[in-house]
DNA sequence: TTTCGTTGTGAGACCGGTCTCAACCGGGAT
DNA sequence: ATCCCGGTTGAGACCGGTCTCACAACGAAA
């Protein structure tokens, strides 16, 4: 306070005395609330603008205990999923006349916590949430029960029942392994940045984060229904941004058993993988399959273009951001759950299986 | 204020009561201010602990006048080179206990100055801003003379002396070039997503973008060091993420004197670019050499790899970011231009002019 | 002419913090 | 015993808005 390094700037008040009226007055019409005359509105007007008043919107958040701005918290901006994601939502917010602060939870929980704190403080109208682990949602729970309209984005959290946007990963996920089964895959790798704590040991309670629970889910009925057996083992967590991730895939296509056909939960993990299949001397899709999630841009332009869950990310955003929005609107139907569907755009990436190919 | 949607929350008055202290006492150590007994702040923050105070940061910065939280304006979240600068800004930003208010400009002026106009009334103790035109920068001086320190990243403004960090465009496309030149080519074409006001002929005042600009004259530097004439005409505005962008590329490569080399401004309009080469049946490199500024992600993995200008993105990012941080702490050095250097890496996407090939 | 209702305006409380200022306290110097 | 002093505390102003309430002015209805 001491300092206020901006230049003091013009207040209702200052406009009031300017214009000769109150302050009520001035903040009436300032503010478009309450009735004023018609001169007495021009009046002040004239002086707003001879003085180039603007408005405080923290002041004015204080009183009306409403601040205008959602805050928004996703697992990795730099993932083109979330990007786009962000991008439907800003694009839904701006529409309202809403604004955006933007957190990176960098998939970690206790940055989560920490990224709500803040936000919380800063008294946004509403929040939504990439939940990181699907285990420790105290912290969304008290969001919620505290009354800040809360909505989930891209993850389920079936013991919150908030407003929440996702896709049929277990349906896509099926479907993408089963395409991978019909061509006679039968060592089929599935690779997620996902972080396991402890071992997965086929026992999917284990996994944090519902959509990567649910793809897996769907990947394994896949398996089942195909009769491949031990399926489970197939799964390889961790891989990703981080600097372990290049050792998971290589550890995955070294190994003496690979798979054959590898299906990828996004886009970054996939290019890594596709990364490792060119240093290991692999060819896509004679000696291995890829399918991935999120329909990338870069994904149509490799050698050989690549077969894709296609998600409606913008769509995704734009979804919660609205709901989000009518909540705060004061809407208070019960939450709603949406799941939107997903196409696979099959390119060249998947073959026949290079074992069913041998054998006959 | 009718119906404070959210529970009405604990205020250090309430803390206050409870601890049997006056309020200006339990400000003091819940504030963190001024000087109290050991006692006392353990009544105070025993208190707090049993109401679950929480501060109110709006309040907070009601009074001091700063809010903790610092403006970005970028043109868009969705392109890899922007949203990796968001992530060097905001992980500096943190590092501070500083938080990001992210706003899209979509590379429109009009978007920019009204997301200025809400960050500032939002109070934000800075500004970050990728400025959409360098002919319209009124609203920037605005800025930066009303006392909020403004920082520019990646286009630098002429005219307007704040503290800026760009790389070393027109060297970087003056080098970018001379490798095509090297490699016999003659017909280079340049292509950004850039728009232009009004037709380009040569007069490049009319390009609006500081970093366009200079890559584009640093294009020409290498054309004229070449002998080339009349490389004006092979630079073409307009691709990008906009509807007309196919169009743009499209009518490049039908044309009868195609270019038979390429440098695309960003790795968006590299991408379109090559989804051209590809649908018009064309080789790269051996009918068309590609090289792009940044080096997207997808960019080592095509077939073939694609050279690149390779900025230091999130250095960038994070460069700007504690410049900034340095202004909201106090420092009043004149402001900083810092260039940063940018290297090539040469992958496989620059081959011998076809031109030459044939001649000899 | 009195009464009522409507409309426009001003005074001042309030939001939840920060910060100034004065009062109070006990102990050491005088 | 008196004075001074630093440490501690409470009262209350303040930030820049919103909003309640009281009141004045005026025209219409009774």
């Amino acid at each position: 306070m001491k300092r206020p390094p901006k230049a003091s700037s013009i207040t209702v008040s200052d406009v009031a005395r300017q214009a000769k009226v109150s302050k009520a007055t001035a903040a009436r019409v300032l503010g478009g609330y309450g009735r004023v005359s018609k001169t007495v509105r021009a009046a002040v007007l004239e002086a707003a603008k001879a003085l180039d008043y603007r408005p405080n919107e923290l002041a004015r958040s204080m009183t009306t205990g409403r601040s205008g701005s959602i805050g928004v918290v996703v697992g990795d901006i730099e993932n083109p999923f979330f990007s786009l994601a962000v991008r439907g939502i800003s694009d839904a917010a701006r529409l309202s006349g809403i604004n955006v602060i933007l957190a990176n939870s960098g998939e970690q929980v206790e940055a989560e916590k920490s990224a709500i704190r803040v936000l919380m403080a800063k008294q946004v109208d509403g929040l939504i949430v990439t939940p990181a682990q699907s285990g420790e949602i105290a912290h969304l729970v008290e969001v919620a029960q505290s009354g800040c309209p809360l909505a989930l984005l891209d993850r389920a959290l079936p013991d919150l029942d908030v407003d929440t946007v996702t896709v049929d990963d277990r349906d896509a996920a099926l479907r993408a392994t089963r395409i991978l089964t019909r061509a006679g895959h039968t060592r089929i790798g599935y690779v997620t940045a996902a972080e396991l704590s402890g071992d997965f040991c086929g026992n999917e309670s284990r996994i944090n984060t519902s959509s990567v629970r649910e793809r897996i889910l769907g990947f394994l009925d896949a398996c089942r229904e195909a009769g491949i057996e031990g399926a489970e083992r197939n799964i390889h967590f961790g891989a990703g941004r981080s600097d372990r991730s290049p050792a998971v895939t290589h550890a995955l296509l070294d190994h003496p058993e690979r798979p054959t056909a590898i299906l990828a939960s996004d886009s970054v993990v996939a290019l890594e993988v596709f990364k490792a299949i060119r240093e290991c001397g692999l060819r896509i899709p004679q000696d291995i399959s890829l399918i991935t999630f999120h329909d990338a841009d870069w994904t149509s332009v490799t050698t050989p273009p690549i077969t894709v869950v296609d998600q409606p990310v913008y769509a995704l955003g734009k979804c919660v951001a609205e709901l989000l929005v009518r909540r705060l609107k004061g809407d208070d139907r019960p939450p709603e759950r949406i799941v939107m569907p997903t196409r696979i755009i099959e390119r060249m990436s998947v073959g026949q299986s290079p074992d069913r190919q041998t054998v006959p």
